[in-house]
DNA sequence: TACAAGATGTACCTATCGGTACAAACAAGC
DNA sequence: GCTTGTTTGTACCGATAGGTACATCTTGTA
C-alpha cells in the first residue's frame, strides 16, 4: 500500500530554492539532487515529467502561498487598509527582506516565460487585481486603483532587482516602506 | 596586416539579443553562432575568453550606451527637467516600449549576478545617482532625491517584468508615463 | 510473515555543452 | 607573387546535460 505522507511536497521548498538561485536552465539535475537530498530515482518517481514538472509544482506552490497570504487578505480584509498593510508585511517576509528573489519575476524575464506563460501571467494579473480591489474598497476610483496597483506591484519587483544588484538588502525595505506610506496616505478619510 | 575594421564590435548587438533572450547559461554557443552568423573559429578569435568575455563586452556596451544617452543628460542637461524627460524617452526607446528586457536586470536576478557583480552593481548605482543629481538640481533635498530616484529606477525594472509577464507591451508605457508625470509634478516651481 | 506498491540507487543512453587545435582561406604591403 | 598575420571552418575533446531502465530496498497491510 502507498505511504500516507506525500513526500513530493517535502521536496518543494528545496526545489524552489534551487530554481530561484540558478534559474530553470541553470538548475541541473545534479544540483537539484544535492539540494533536495534525493537521487534521480526518487525525483522521477515524484515528478515523472522531469524538471518541467518540478518547476511547475514550485510555481503552483508559490501561487497558492500568495493566494492565501496576500491576495485573499487584500480582497476580503474587513478593513482594506489592514489588507494592504498585511500585503507589505507578508511580501517582506516572503522575500526575506530582499535577500530572496521572486522566482516568477525571474522566469518572466528569462525564456522560461514561454514555458510557464499561463502561470507567470496569472500570478501578476491576480496580484494587481487583488490590490486594485482593496484600493477600490478604500474609496478610490476603479481606474485610479488599477493604475496604483500596477505601479506598486512593479516597484516591488523592481526593488528585488535593485536589492540583488546592489547586494544591499536594506534597499528593498526602504523602497517597500515608502510605497506603503505613499499608498496609505493617498487614501480618502485617512 | 590587421584589418582596420574591428569586426568584434559588429557582433555585439546580436550577442546582446541572444543573452537577453536566453540568459547567460541558456545562450549556448550554437545559439550564439546562429544569431551572429559566426562560427566558433571567429567567435573565439574575437573573444578569446569565450562566453564570459562575450557577455562582458555586451555589458560594457550597454553601460556605455546608458552613460551617453541617459546618465550624462541627467547630470548635465541645462534644464534638469529636460534631462529627466530625455531619460524616459531614451529608456522607452531602448526597451522597445517594453518588448525588450533589461539584460542587466535579468542578470541581477540570476546567478550570473555573481559573475558580473561589479558591472551589475555599478549600472544601477550610476542610474540612481544620475537621476538623484537631476532631482537635486531641480530643487529637491538630497535625501528626497535619492529616495525618489531609487523608486523610479525600481519601478522601471519592475515595469519590464510586468510587461513581459503579461505579454502586454502597453503596460510598460502606462507605468512609465505615470512615473514621469508624478516625478515632474513633484518638482518645485513647476 | 508474506505480499504488493511505492521509494530509491545505479548503470547507462544520446545529445549537447563550452572549449581547443589546426589547417585552409583570406587580405594587405612590399 | 610572395610573405605575414588574421579570419574562418572543421574535427575533435572531456564533461555534463536530461532522461530511462531496472533491480533492489522499504513499508504498510492483511
Amino acid at each position: 500500500m502507498p505511504r500516507t505522507i506525500g513526500e513530493r511536497k517535502d521536496a518543494i521548498p528545496a526545489l524552489a530554492e534551487v530554481f530561484r538561485t540558478h534559474g530553470f536552465e541553470g538548475a541541473s539535475l545534479s544540483l537539484i539532487g544535492a539540494a533536495t537530498g534525493l537521487g534521480k530515482g526518487s525525483l522521477y518517481n515524484f515528478f515523472p515529467g522531469g524538471k518541467e514538472e518540478m518547476a511547475q509544482a514550485v510555481l503552483d506552490h508559490i501561487d497558492g502561498w500568495f493566494r492565501d497570504e496576500v491576495f485573499t487578505p487584500l480582497r476580503q480584509a474587513a478593513e482594506p487598509q489592514a489588507g494592504i498593510r498585511e500585503m507589505f508585511r507578508a511580501v517582506d517576509q516572503y522575500f526575506h527582506s530582499g535577500r530572496r528573489v521572486c522566482l516568477i519575476g525571474a522566469f518572466a524575464l528569462a525564456d522560461s516565460r514561454d514555458r510557464f506563460a499561463a502561470c507567470v501571467k496569472d500570478y501578476f494579473a491576480e496580484w494587481v487585481d487583488a490590490l486594485a480591489v482593496a484600493l477600490r474598497r478604500a474609496g478610490i476610483s476603479a481606474a485610479e486603483a488599477r493604475a496604483q496597483s500596477e505601479d506598486v506591484v512593479a516597484v516591488i519587483q523592481g526593488a528585488l532587482v535593485l536589492a540583488r544588484a546592489a547586494n544591499d538588502e536594506a534597499a528593498f525595505g526602504r523602497i517597500m516602506r515608502r510605497q506603503e506610506r505613499r499608498l496609505l496616505q493617498g487614501l480618502p478619510k485617512a
